[in-house]
RNA sequence: GUGGCUGUAGCUCAAUGGCAGAGCAUCGCACUGUGGAUGCGAGGGUUGUGGGUUCAACCCCCAUCAGCCACCCCA
């Protein structure tokens, strides 16, 4: 075992159990961007590191992108999120595109940070975007598609609710409080990090950063008045959007969601766990500006990213991940000895041709050995071909969650195993 | 990048500084034409690695590596 070489830290192993997850986890998503009308796409997975100097948070290339010279000495990055690229993408093609554009994506991503509970160096995200569209109706979408998500995958709203807010709304408001420019993206880094910190820690920051008492108190207010959103016209409309579109048990509005990502200007929203602890699993917003970074004229769009960590840990806290079923509808063709060898063979090809799936024992062994392999996969169908059942023109089916035994004629086997298929996936 | 906790059998974990153990899993037998159950037995370890203290170290000290958790940031 110690002349294994370690797997890169934070990388993940995907073992047929894991991945059958993953592959559910995708169709879900698809399932559900597909009813809404979104199309699915894909960048590089390599980019230069300049697309996403300009943009982005700082931080998050800087210090949290893999980043290495190929060969010509370009320095490389393994892509940290998807929006830059979907940025560029349109940009290329800005003029022949039709508008509003709903795209979906779900791939790789990598983050050079330290592991810890939902959080890895390589996660898979669900990218997705209404572009070219700006209106509350738009981003009552993107929320709604996030509601229609959780709830297709069985978790309910007293589970994991969307918090919703509005970065205009809160502009105004600092701005009321004679809060402006620098400070004021010092106050939103502020609001979020409200929930996480000591009552005296974060007032001794505020005031570090030169808010008046006043000021904090003002901000204090902001942060817990839950009916702030009437002020907002935009919020307003997104409400009732949400409403009509029958999601809006899923959706509060929450004054301390602000992001931490720049290039918001709009909606922002954040789906978190109600039990509290942890991170957010789900977060998006509104952005004016996001083809203009990369050169292209500018094109307001709203959307959001969903990492597969987080969601699979609430999954599992709720039970809610499916319950495998890979061999349940499978038949083990076992091998009786040699001279029965082609007989078994010759079956197993016949199930298959039959749309069957069908595992073949693959070497002589006891039948004990062999019933205990089918067990232990959660195979439910084995198949006995021995002496007494081939010389006279039979084989045996046996039930293995029933521990029935029935032989019947070989001619016949192929639709008394398809009926017991049938009966089993019903159970 | 900062801090805390933990590294003992394949897995989960025991073991006052004094002979390294249990449960589960694996394999074998009871049971050479039938899985889950039961009983009996077997295999499996340089106690993460390197140093130090000691008559004696899984245990104490130092370093290092790895894992987990929190901060930062974020999906």
């Amino acid at each position: 075992m110690k002349t294994l070489i370690q797997q890169v830290k934070g990388t993940r192993e995907f073992y047929p159990s894991q991945m059958e997850i993953r592959r559910w986890l995708y169709s879900k998503i698809e399932e559900v961007s597909i009813r809404y009308g979104y199309q699915e796409y894909d960048g590089p997975f390599l980019e230069k590191i300049e697309l996403y100097a300009a943009k982005s948070g700082e931080e998050l290339v800087k210090e949290q992108a893999f980043v290495f010279p190929d060969r010509g000495g370009d320095l490389i990055t393994l892509r940290p999120e998807l929006t830059p690229s979907l940025a560029r993408m349109v940009a290329e093609k800005q003029n022949e595109l039709v508008y509003p554009i709903r795209w979906w994506s779900f791939g790789p991503f990598w983050r050079y940070e330290r592991p810890q509970k939902g959080r890895t160096r390589e996660f898979f995200q669900w990218n997705i975007d209404l572009i070219g569209a700006d209106s509350p109706e738009a981003d009552a979408e993107l929320v709604a598609i996030c509601a229609s998500f959780l709830r297709t995958i069985g978790i309910t709203p007293d589970q994991v609710k969307i918090l919703v807010n509005h970065r205009k709304l809160v502009d105004q408001e600092l701005f009321a409080l004679g809060i402006e420019s620098d400070l004021k993206k010092e106050v939103f880094h502020l609001i979020d990090r409200h929930e996480k910190m000591k009552k005296e820690d974060w007032e001794s920051s505020a005031k570090e950063m030169g808010l008046t008492q006043q000021q904090i108190v003002g901000v204090v207010e902001i942060m817990q008045d839950k009916e702030l959103w009437r002020k907002s016209p935009e919020l307003i409309r997104v409400f009732s959007a949400l409403e009509s579109l029958g999601v809006s048990e899923y959706v509060a509005y929450d004054p301390k969601i602000i992001r931490g990502l720049d290039y918001y200007t709009g909606i922002v929203f954040e789906a978190w766990d109600v039990g509290g602890d942890g991170r957010a699993a789900l977060g998006g917003g509104h952005y004016d500006n996001l083809v203009g970074d990369v050169g292209g004229k500018p094109l307001a769009g709203v959307g959001f990213a969903m990492g597969d960590v987080m969601i699979t840990l609430l999954l599992e806290k709720y039970n809610k991940l499916p319950v495998s079923s890979q061999y349940k509808d499978c038949v083990l063709v076992t091998v009786f000895d040699e001279s029965l060898l082609t007989s078994s063979l010759t079956f197993a090809a016949e199930l298959r041709k039959n749309g069957i799936k069908t595992i073949f024992y693959p070497e002589i062994a006891k039948l004990q050995k062999q019933l205990k392999f089918a067990d232990r996969l959660g195979i439910h169908t084995a198949i006995v071909i021995g002496p007494d059942e081939e010389n006279l023109g039979n084989l045996a089916i046996k039930d293995l969650p029933h521990g029935t035994q029935e032989v019947v004629k070989r001619s016949e086997a192929i639709d008394k195993i398809k009926h017991l298929l049938a009966q089993q996936s019903r159970v």
